[in-house]
DNA sequence: CGCGCTCATTTGTCTTGGACATATCTGGGA
DNA sequence: TCCCAGATATGTCCAAGACAAATGAGCGCG
């Protein structure tokens, strides 16, 4: 099938063919071919029957253009220029602000690598202010900070899966350690096709659990058409969509104008996350919820109108 | 970049595009275009501008061909069967073996779309069976028992995401509440960028968390790259990789040897998952484990070539 | 000065048909 | 029965062209 270990010639110079640079930074082949055509980058030597093998350096430059592409550079302004020019790039962001001591101690163990210290820290943090507060200020203060130091790179990649790994053991654990559902309506939660990101998702499944509402939570990346099918399944009240603010804003409120007119008057929409923390305009018929505390409201007022009843 | 929504024009005939079908079957662009050139099949219709726009019925009978094509056939023999015929095949095969009464109840629970009930046969399998068992034996035959329900449409979309959410809840739950780390090594555990499977990476979390292994889980999706950097900085023992039956044998096979080459010696690369469980080659300098009990023999082994120094 | 519109450029993805390496099957000889 | 050689099946790679979606620039208007 696919001919891997390609350094069989020269051990120094491990080469990599197209399908073993496309997994490893995430650049399809066709756009690997394409950069290569149109503007001379990356010009990998080629095998006794004309593949391509890159060499590694191609490969680590490859990686920063794909890092320094996702903050938001164009590929033909950076892509010819020195793998050193492309590092400070990189590193050249703003510093970041005083952080509270609760969140600085986490950060620390981060970067020291230390797994125990780092996972005690996260519960000790939980244990001290509970889990309403832990969620609404560390994690989001984390979140945050880990967001900023990888545009800076001074995170690795491996610190913020171990990162993202913990804060979903921990957070997933304080909502099973959560006493059954209270009078609060029940929610639907999940966040569209394209949109990944499972920490904004189980904070808000944490708040909620909290605040006594019932949550029906289905993960990422569930297709609008099966929400639909899903919410009469689970006798669902209220639907909440997930967007962090790597989607962007108009996407966001499209999908859930369209989620909104496939459902009945009846059910609620809520849509919350980083997408949409700025939303000047919304979308009829849904509500959107810019802060933890926008939630906290929006449980508060569905009880109000509903215990009326 | 990326169509998502592909079904504008008629809600009932939604359509595809290849890059979709490529993420919802598994099947490489390549691929599905050089069957419709050899085999004829699939021959989507296409779009005002010679784009592919495949049917649902045609994504549907692809990931039966996919299965069984994973399980051994070869596509030129079934390609040009009908739907219904290869239907027939998967169900064939596997005579429906009868499912042990834990399981059985709590897939009614979660057909019933029962959240709380769903959630409590899970908590009282694990309880009354202990974490290893519950993992070998419950989660992996509900495992199998999803696949399978879902090939033959008897799973809707939302019952499987729920069904994920709830193993993990439950999963990190029991991870978290292990005593430290025992005698064992330290695992850092991952799997390979294409390989989305978070269960079985969380399933062999547990089994070395309750075996006295010391896990580091980086989650799903690690580069390579960063897997080499992450060892070091955590001072991993082993490598631990997982790989669904989602992916090519060849390319978990690959992908193992890559990493085998850039790493020490002193370092040991264990691969497993369903795509492995049947592999008949090795690569060398890596331990393929096609079972749970092979994991269990791999740490025991590990344990008394390390006690000896 | 900000906002929204239009147009130009950039950039990623899809197209075709050919080629070939590797996995798998088949048949023959020890 | 086992193993090897040849035939077949099958997936991946290549080339250059085309175009649509995303982004940026220019411009008029309140």
């Amino acid at each position: 099938m696919s001919a891997m270990l390609d350094n069989s010639t020269d051990p120094q110079a491990a080469c990599y063919n197209i399908a073993a640079v496309e997994r490893d930074t995430g650049l399809s082949k066709d756009t690997l071919r394409v950069w290569e055509r149109r503007y001379g980058f990356p010009k990998p030597r080629r095998d006794h029957h004309d593949e391509r093998l890159y060499s590694l350096p191609d490969l680590e430059k490859l990686r920063l253009l794909r890092l320094l592409i996702d903050q938001g550079h164009r590929p033909g302004k950076i892509i010819n220029r020195s793998t050193t020019e492309l590092s400070q790039l990189i590193s050249a962001r703003a510093p970041e602000q005083s952080t509270p001591p609760e969140i600085a101690v986490i950060i620390e163990m981060l970067l020291l690598h230390d797994v125990d210290r780092f996972r005690n820290a996260l519960l000790q943090a939980l244990m001290k202010q509970g889990l309403l507060r832990f969620v609404t200020e560390t994690v989001a203060g984390l979140n945050h900070w880990i967001g900023e130091a990888w545009l800076a790179g001074r995170v690795q990649v491996f610190d913020e899966h171990l990162y993202s790994e913990h804060i979903q053991n921990i957070l997933r654990n304080a909502i099973i350690a959560q006493p059954g559902r209270g009078s609060g309506p029940r929610v639907l939660l999940t966040s569209l096709p394209g949109e990944k990101h499972r920490i904004g998702l189980l904070m808000v499944e944490a708040v909620l659990c909290a605040e006594g509402a019932a949550c029906v939570a289905l993960g990422t990346e569930t297709p609008i058409i099966d929400i639909k099918d899903a919410v009469p399944a689970y006798r669902a009240d209220v639907v909440a969509l997930s967007f962090s603010s790597a989607i962007p804003q108009a996407a966001a409120l499209a999908g859930l104008a369209e989620l909104r007119t496939l459902l009945p008057e009846g059910i609620e929409v809520w849509g919350g996350g980083g997408a949409l923390a700025r939303a000047r305009k919304t979308a009829p018929g849904v509500l959107l919820l810019r802060s933890f505390d926008d939630l906290r409201y929006a449980l508060e007022r569905w009880r109000v109108e509903h215990a009326m009843r």
